[in-house]
Order: structure tokens, then sequence, then C-alpha cells
DNA sequence: CCGCATCCGGGGCGATACTG
DNA sequence: CAGTATCGCCCCGGATGCGG
């Protein structure tokens, strides 16, 4: 990127991270961990082949992501983010938080993955039965790549993945999974609209949207 | 911006702030409150007129500025930060402190704005007498409009403007005062590299750096 | 002066095709 | 799988003009 040429802490963090695509490329390297460039590639829909290859080389010379050939049975190339790099998160959650509001109002051709919720989820979501068995649930919705919401001991946490025994399945379009979700919907509606859920009703019942202005 | 057209809250921020010269105009307008478009050029070196003009109309579409035709005296038109653009401060505040580091190589044709100190100078400066009289040390670097370091009390803060009565005035190179404040350079050093000082010097001794990775 | 609008050249970006 | 190559477009940068 073109510098701003300034003498100011706010400029030069932008110089750096500033760009399209940059920080959502941090984004799936903190939700994934160390990852392939498929993966990444598949995390973030839109960017162009050679603008991931040119943000990553940058992001390395800068000392945020680092590359890895990891070798066999891997036998690949990983992408992790550095200490540095780590260090973004802050600035990763501020932002979202500041962005929750605007996805009330989602485009209907605006794209989805499941792993996406893992920041709002640990904002705006809560373990109503702290005391409960440790609680497993897979979201399929918008893309081929499942995610699951683990809740225990009153922290809820979202990763990528499928659940071995999940306490209950939600499959559907993401606008109703994202309804239900937030609370902003009512899971009898949600699934009157074309909402799957196999397996425990309740165990939905058992995250609470807790945020007021929650997507 | 081209929408990232993804359902994720960060990306939806990114969609509203992540143009290029976003976030620094919100920068001007955090410092310097409501201001006259020619004052924020003034902070924003480097910017293009029709771009300012551009992004000054998406932040009030997206409702982070409202603009305000100021009666006489005044007779000009203010930019100001609304609520939800005042909310941006926590996303600002940690970029800064991610860019702190950066700042420690500077290129030698950078910009500088004495203001631009107001955040490093909250994060990185303490008063060493929290009980002495309120200080004021003028900062004259780099352009021609002049800041303010207050201290009182314990907290440091700066703002933009001439001190009526300033304990001591210091003037020089960008460089030269920024690593005095941040406790780079020895003082006896920069004055030696031509750092100008007026007043009592023991005013500048009271500022003390307190953060290890300071620019 | 202040707050822009217009014009134009260059480069970042987006999409597709292709390759070791 | 992990990119490179290519091409068109539009955003951006810089200069100038202009009405209130």
């Amino acid at each position: 990127m073109r510098s701003y040429a300034q003498c100011c802490a706010l400029a030069k963090a932008l110089d750096v991270v500033g760009e399209r695509w940059t920080l959502l490329i941090v984004r799936e390297l903190m939700l994934r961990g160390p990852s392939r460039y498929t993966d990444i590639r598949a995390g973030l829909p839109g960017i162009a082949t050679n603008l991931l290859a040119d943000r990553l080389r940058q992001l390395e010379s800068a000392g945020i992501v680092y590359r890895e050939e990891a070798p066999p049975p891997i036998a690949t190339t990983l992408f992790g983010l550095t200490e540095r790099g780590e260090q973004l998160r802050p600035v990763l959650d501020e932002l979202l938080v500041w962005g929750l509001p605007l996805m009330a109002e989602p485009a209907p051709d605006d794209a989805f993955r499941a792993h996406w919720l893992a920041g709002p989820a640990a904002h705006f979501l809560s373990d109503s039965d702290p005391d409960g068995p440790p609680l497993e649930i897979e979201i399929r919705a918008g893309d081929e790549e499942p995610a699951v919401i683990d809740a225990a001991g009153g922290e809820v946490s979202v990763r990528i993945g499928s659940a071995s025994d999940p306490d209950a399945v939600v499959s559907g379009r993401p606008q109703l999974v994202l309804g239900v979700l937030a609370g902003r919907l009512d899971l009898d509606d949600a699934v009157r609209r074309g909402l799957t859920v196999q397996g425990r009703r309740q165990a939905l019942e058992r995250l609470r949207a807790s945020a007021p202005a929650a997507a």
C-alpha cells in the first residue's frame, strides 16, 4: 500500500494493515490457527488469488504472518500468525463489536461462513446454565464447512469442525441461524421458515442472547 | 467502497470504515472536535481534496459524521462526529497502540502534526508529580499549528492550540521532540542537536515515559 | 477564502486462465 | 495445492477551476 507518510501511530498501523482484505486475512488466521493457502481462501469468498498471495507476502515481511513448510505427512505450506499478529486481536475485537449492529441488515447475497460466528458469539451469547454438562451444537449454514458452538461453565465459544456427539445440529439459511442465535427470531418461527433442528431443542434454549443491539 | 459482501461483523465494519483515509479523517475529528473542511484537510497532509469531500459524504450517510451549517459569526460548515462516530474511539485506540512500535522508525519525509501526539501521550506519558501545580508545555514541531501538553493530577493530555502562560515551549524537528517525549533521547542531547526549549526545563522532566516499547 | 467539482494519468484491485 | 500471468476497470492522487 502506498504509505500515508505521516509520523502518527495510527497512520503507521494503517500503512501495514489498512489495505483491502488484509484484516480479513488476519481474521481467518485468528479463527483457524495455522492454515493452508486453500483453506484461507475458502474463508475469504470474493478475494482474488493473486491478491491473497500478495497480502500474505506483505504480512510475512511485516512480521505478522509466518510461513512454514510442514514436513510429511502434511507436506504443504502453513500460514500462521506471529506474536505480533496475535496482538491485532484487540483491534479486530473492537472493530467487530462496532460492526455488530450492521449485521442486522445483511444483503441477500452476502456470503456466510459458520465460523464467522465465533466473535459475535463470544460477545452476545452466554450460557444460561453454567453448572450444566458441556454442550455441543453443530451449525451448518451457508457453506459446506460446519462449526461447533461449545458451552461449558458459563463460557460460549465457536470453532471450526464437526461435533462428535452433538446435543443438537442446526442447519438452514444463514439469516435464520443468525436470527435465532441473536435472539431476534423465535425458534418456532425459524423452524416454520425452513430451519432444521436435529437433536434436543432445549440445547438451543440454553444459549441466551445477552447483548442489546446484537445482530 | 466495494462491499466485501460477507455476513460478518468485521467485514461489515470494514465496508464502512475500511477505505483509504477514512479512519484518519475520524482521527482528525476526534482530536479536533467539530471542524471546518479546511482544518480537517490541514491535519491530513497528502489527501486529495475530492477524496476528502467524498469520504465526508460517505461518513455522513453512514451516520458517523454530521454536517452543520454554522450561522454567523462562524458562517461556515462544521463537520463533527455523531455518537456512532465517537464509538469508534476504542477501535482507533487499539490500532494506535498496535502501531506505536512502528513510530520508532519514521521515514525522513514523514509529515508531522503536533496534535497527533495526543493518543501516544495518553499511553506512554505520565505525570511524575501528581500533586504539583497544573503544567502547560507548548509544542511546535513540523507544522504551523502548535499543540499543548497539559499535566495535572497525574493525568497527561494533549490539545490543539497555544498555551497562554506555558511553563515551557519546545520547538524543533519532530524526531527530536518525539525522541525526548518517548524517553528515547536525552534532553541535553536533543538540545545539542537543535531542539529549542524556552522556559523551565524542569517542566519537561516532570513528564515520564512509562511504556516500554514507546516511539 | 471556503468547500468543493472536474479532469486526467497511474496503479491497486477483481476475475479468469493457466502452471509446476 | 499454491500460487503466477494477464487484462480491464475503477479507485486514487495531483492539479486546476469555480461558485458562494
